[in-house]
DNA sequence: TCTGGGGTCCTAGGACCC
DNA sequence: TCTGGGGTCCTAGGACCC
């Protein structure tokens, strides 16, 4: 038996914490460079906002309602949602942290008896402790905890909880269920769904077997054998190792000059560097790509190329290697809008043993970790690259409104009047 | 004027091997 | 006229997730 607890509206609930002048009003969160909404209060969903709409779109229906519109803040997201693990940590010891805002518990030795009661007492105690306010979806299966959870979020009776271990409560609530919100299914799946006549999760449990593999190839049938109570993905203890990191960014302003696009793709480089250290991995493969903004009238121009590398997690050889790619695509008088870095072909830094003719720079390890340890302790990008710090600022991205790092930068951390 | 970022998995098809 | 069978590996692209 499973349980997913997932953060209601996420971003905006961490916003609320440290700022109650947010409560019952509708409040939205934008991506990255102030585009599109990513996070939207129960009032602002009421409103009619979608997930993903661009805010330029709207803003005549924001400002007659007066929406809160904020920038992104990760570096709080980040810090509440470990929060809120730790809580989830006392309940379950076997637990997957799925994503920034949702968890799979293992109830299987825990709450057997009593699910529900379970259930209102983790959300009641990680509402207490952080301040988020969460709902609970009980399963036999990831995909009917998923879907349990989106239940929970939807029908107030509930209370927050929903428990999906019962096969006759299961046929109900699944026979109400579209077959287009189960957990998996896109708009393609969707599509070839409905062209068979299958709109509920009840129709798409039901099918058999061979049509699902058929139809809908390995992930689907694996999707309906999870709704019909037959586990296929498993938890996750502990998170694999990544296959790849990437640092990638729209730019606040588009780049139409050299200098500004060596120093953005120079900071991506230096960025990626300093995750996959962070993560003990060696780089063996590098892309670097750049492209116009698809929304313009502009020639359109995307271009990416991936080198091959001995493995590496050295800033300057990385950066450097990243700009001179870069340098190779770039063309005067096209107006690009994004860039970005990815590092591929990871692997273990302690497994590697090295590369009798192309050797690391000498002292490369020794600088690599002071210049992580001065950024840590002063800031990201106290330290970086001279073309990373070069160019313009124009390509930095918009944060028109961002909160303060509440909980994660001293200077920033509320004051309390007594 | 203004439209996110970071991932994973699966499949089909081509290249190549004996 | 007539030209096998079985396999691996890699890559690009599609689909999905939050």
């Amino acid at each position: 038996m499973l349980a997913l607890v997932d953060g209601n509206n996420f971003y905006v609930s961490c916003e609320r914490v440290f700022d109650p002048r947010l409560e019952g009003i509708p409040v939205g969160v934008l991506s990255n460079n102030d585009g599109c909404f990513v996070a939207r209060s129960a009032e602002l969903k009421a409103l009619g906002v979608k997930m993903g709409q661009p805010a330029f779109q709207i803003r005549d229906l924001l400002r007659r309602h007066q929406v809160r519109v904020l920038s992104s803040n990760y570096a709080l997201y980040g810090d509440m949602s470990q929060r809120v693990g730790a809580v989830l940590g006392r309940f379950a010891p076997r637990i997957e942290g799925y994503s920034i805002d949702e968890s799979f518990l293992d109830l299987s030795d825990l709450g057997a008896d009593a699910p529900v009661a379970l259930g209102r007492e983790i959300r009641a105690t990680v509402r207490r402790w952080t301040g988020i306010p969460t709902c609970v979806g009980i399963g036999p299966t990831k995909t009917l905890a998923k879907l349990a959870n989106r239940v929970a979020k939807k029908v107030p009776g509930l209370a927050g909880v929903c428990d999906l271990c019962d096969p006759e409560t299961r046929a109900r609530i699944l026979a109400d269920f579209p077959a287009a919100d189960v957990w998996g299914i896109g708009p393609a799946l969707s599509r070839k769904l409905a062209g068979v006549g299958i709109r509920t999760a009840a129709d798409l449990a039901a099918m058999p077997r061979t049509q699902a593999r058929q139809l809908l190839a390995v992930t689907g049938a694996r999707i309906v054998a999870e709704l019909q109570g037959e586990s296929c993905i498993a938890l996750e203890l502990a998170p694999p190792a990544k296959q790849a990191t990437a640092v990638t960014r729209s730019f606040g302003e588009v780049v139409t000059a050299w200098p500004d696009m060596a120093a953005a793709v120079g900071s991506f480089a230096a960025r990626a560097a300093e995750k996959i250290r962070a993560e003990g991995s060696l780089s063996a493969s590098l892309t670097v790509f750049m492209q116009t903004s698809p929304f313009r009238k502009d020639p359109q121009y995307a271009v990416g190329f991936t080198a091959t590398l001995p493995p590496t997690d050295d800033t300057l050889t990385l950066v450097s290697h990243a700009v001179r790619i870069a340098r190779g695509l770039w063309r005067d008088g096209i107006r690009f809008a994004k860039a970005g870095v990815i590092l591929q072909d990871l692997s273990p830094a302690a497994e590697y043993a090295g590369d009798l003719f192309s050797p690391p720079r000498r002292g490369s390890v020794e600088l690599m970790a002071s210049i992580d340890a001065i950024n840590a302790r002063y800031g990201r990008g106290t330290i970086s690259p001279a073309v990373a710090g070069g160019g313009r600022r124009g390509w930095r991205l918009k944060s028109q409104t961002c909160s303060p790092a509440y909980t994660t930068k001293l200077a920033d951390v509320p004051r309390v009047r007594t």
